[in-house]
DNA sequence: AATATCTTTAC
DNA sequence: TAAAGATAT
């Protein structure tokens, strides 16, 4: 056993139920954690979750501090990093596992590294109920339908035994491993434009547990029909501190277990978590997804290029007000409500023929809560070119949509000022009312807020119709 | 985790 | 004739 220890933070900016962390602390006189920031995986790419990192950074930070560990934050490529360590350094990494594909190829090398360096690591199960490796069907295939994957894979977490619970020792020697330890602020994005999310979010392990009570004490019992409504706080929030470990799900499903009520919202809110482990899989076992259509017929479907409909798109100025306001939410806040991120993708690859990697990526660098898996799978499940995808002709009305999940408005007229004295009548077809009526509340439609850029009816058609051609082969 | 349209039913 | 149900996309 070394003296020392390192734990390699990745995605698991948290105390609690920490496996890596507590084990470490258990089992070395010294330890020390590391970060390590890794420009490439950020930059024009997830702009967003920089901020959520760096907030993620300040706050670990202190909460190691409390402990006695210092937080050495590296810049550069991880490998790079870890190359230094050598055998007369006498420490042992811990860390756990991040299920994504590039993730898991540059673990592999990194393993590959300390075996040549002679450095002892220690990995555990990163932030997930069960392994996609233990999760196939009886024939050793991957499940590609939701129900009897979720079945079997809640059972199967379930009957193992629960994970005894390491706790962290607080009596731990100081350490530090690595020279020229960056300062957090350098992380920080420059552009102002995640300083707003400040408003909104305090990215740190305190809060991803109020979240959690709040959806326990307040919003499991109605979560199957509020979820629903963008203009109700009724979802947990907790995505943004999932991905960042800030939380474990483990902690989440067990709390959900404990309450007394089961009712409906229950098992819906755990469904939504079994979403989660099915992404997770399916990334997995088809990383080909990242890249394109994981149904191959999808290759030949006749997506349109067409860049000022894309950017409306980003902007919030489709002229749908219901869409314009998801948007604008993603864009203000980082992070956008359920339902409407539904609507907005349903209306981005079925309204607009835009393709779905197109709204994968402006969601990946918008959104705090971005995690690789739920997110491409997902964007396919939209575009029906997934697995146990919503089929193409699925197509949201964003009229109905509206009128159905925000009947009064709040929420649409939350992200849409521009909208608020518009009748509800009309708040989701605003160029139907009458032009005296659109003078006298000041908003005309194309001056004030945009017309919208495409018919619904000509749309949703020649979406069928472009569907129509790739069915015949 | 849809919508549009056609058909039947209920009054 | 509106609402509910069935069906195609």
């Amino acid at each position: 056993m070394t003296k020392k220890a390192i734990v390699w933070i990745r995605e698991d900016f948290r105390i609690e139920y920490n496996e890596a962390l507590a084990t470490a602390t258990q089992n070395h006189e010294y330890v020390s954690a590391i970060y390590i920031y890794n420009p490439k995986n950020f930059d024009k790419k997830r702009e967003a979750q920089k901020w959520w990192l760096s907030k993620s950074l300040e706050n670990l930070s202190i909460d190691l501090k409390k402990l006695n560990i210092t937080l050495e934050v590296q810049l550069g490529d991880e490998l790079e990093v870890l190359s230094i360590l050598k055998k007369k350094d006498d420490v042992t990494v811990y860390w756990s596992k991040v299920y994504e594909p590039d993730v898991i190829n540059k673990g592999k090398k990194i393993r590959d590294l300390f075996i040549k360096n002679e450095i002892q690591y220690k990995y555990f199960k990163g932030n997930i109920l069960v392994e996609f490796q233990e999760m196939t069907k009886d024939d050793g295939t991957p499940y590609k339908v939701f129900t009897p994957f979720w079945k079997k894979t809640e059972q199967h977490y379930i009957s193992k035994a629960p994970s005894k619970l390491i706790r962290v020792k607080s009596k731990i020697k100081k350490i530090n491993i690595f020279k020229n330890s960056i300062s957090i602020k350098e992380i920080l994005p420059k552009k102002n434009w995640h300083k707003k999310f400040e408003k909104y979010w305090d990215p740190s392990e305190k809060e991803a547990k109020k979240y959690l009570q709040e959806l326990i004490n307040n919003k499991i019992e109605d979560y199957g029909d509020a979820r629903d409504i963008p203009g109700v706080n009724g979802t947990s929030k907790l995505s943004p501190f999932l991905k960042f470990g800030q939380i474990h799900v483990e902690t989440i499903w067990k709390k959900c277990q404990d309450i007394k009520v089961k009712k409906i919202g229950y098992r819906k809110y755990i469904n939504e978590l079994g979403w989660r482990e099915f992404s997770h899989s399916l990334i997995n076992y088809f990383p080909q997804m990242l890249k394109g259509n994981l149904r191959k017929d999808f290759d030949n479907f006749p997506w349109v290029k067409n860049d000022k409909f894309l950017k409306a798109w980003k902007a919030g100025m489709t002229g749908y007000p219901i869409v314009d306001a998801g948007m604008r939410e993603l864009y203000e806040t980082g992070w956008m409500h359920n339902r409407v991120r539904m609507i907005v993708a349903s209306f981005l690859v079925k309204h607009l023929r835009i393709h779905w990697m197109e709204g994968e990526k402006h969601f990946k660098n918008c959104l705090v809560d971005y995690n690789e898996a739920s997110n491409v799978a997902q964007w396919q499940w939209v575009a029906g070119c997934g697995a146990d995808a919503a089929p193409y002709f699925r197509i949201f009305n964003p009229i109905l949509q509206g009128e159905k999940f925000d009947k009064d408005g709040i929420y649409t007229k939350k992200w849409v000022p521009e909208l608020k004295n518009m009748p509800n009548k009309f708040l989701y077809k605003p160029w139907e009312l009458e032009t005296k009526y659109q003078e006298q509340i000041k908003v005309i439609v194309g001056i004030n807020y945009p017309k919208p850029i495409i018919d619904h009816v000509e749309a949703r058609n020649a979406a069928l119709d472009a569907f129509k051609t790739i069915k015949k082969n």
